[in-house]
DNA sequence: TATTAAATGAAACAATGTTGCAAATATAGG
DNA sequence: CCTATATTTGCAACATTGTTTCATTTAATA
């Protein structure tokens, strides 16, 4: 889907910054981490746009956030840059390669259902399994 | 059990500051964060040995670390303070508040175990639940 | 096209995490 | 107990990440 109609249909203004950002995650099929998305959008990356930006397409549904650990976060589009029109699930499960750093949504698999103690409610799972992609999981010869 | 026990039983040079530290953790039955192990430390705190001890402690699996977000960051012992004699799972499920901030090391709950694409591995899997504790769900009056 | 509210980008700041190095300290051996 | 040695500590300086204020620019509406 065209950038442009993506914050159309959910009612973000269009700016050159918030498409030149929605097209560099469109240019992967995999989660990008701020500096993998500034590469991608040239003269057109302000860090403090991009914070804000990124805060604000969070926000609208369009992207969410995937925190690594402290020091790493990527962002993926919802959808997965797929052409599906059913909203993206929120608490799906990441996978993270320790080796090559390649982050994976594996939008097909729910994040679990966990019990909580007495009284107590959820709003987010997060679920981040690290380890080691076909390519660098040690035995595998690609 | 003791401080300098933990110590010892890893194979951990014993010092002022990683006693301290330790004895901060022990202090609370809930993971703590930096600014609150600080408090606990008084003098004995120092920023840069903190970031090195905290990583020397989780690495001989004294500490583990929980990453709430990419600004939150809270440690916990390892069998939580409990006189457990057995090794801690390593994967179980944290909950933390949104309200109040409480975080919670739900060890009973082991991390559910999800099926990878073909040729991946897993070496960690973080789980953290979001919402509101007992005390701050909408509803709940205590 | 003019109006208005929102978005941008610069500067400055705040918090978090890291590295190099000299001084201090913990353990092992005598 | 004392000495030798390797580790740990703490300072200074730096790097990265994220935020706030405010004047300017831009997008959407009438």
């Amino acid at each position: 889907m065209k950038a442009s109609d993506i914050l159309y249909q959910h009612d973000v203004k269009k700016t050159l910054s918030r498409l030149a950002l929605i097209q560099a995650l469109q240019s992967s099929n995999l989660p990008l981490s701020e500096n993998e998305i500034r590469d991608r959008m040239h003269e057109q990356y302000d860090r403090i746009t991009f914070y804000r930006n990124v805060q604000t397409l969070a926000d609208s549904g369009i992207i969410h956030r995937i925190v690594i650990d402290n020091t790493l976060v990527k962002y993926a589009l919802n959808c997965c840059g797929k052409e599906k029109e059913h909203q993206h699930s929120e608490n799906h499960v990441h996978f993270y390669c320790k080796n090559c750093g390649q982050t994976i949504c594996l939008d097909a698999i729910p994040a679990h259902s966990y019990p909580l103690p007495e009284g107590f409610s959820m709003t987010d799972c997060e679920v981040v399994i690290k380890g080691y992609c076909n390519l660098c999981t040690p035995g595998n010869h690609a």
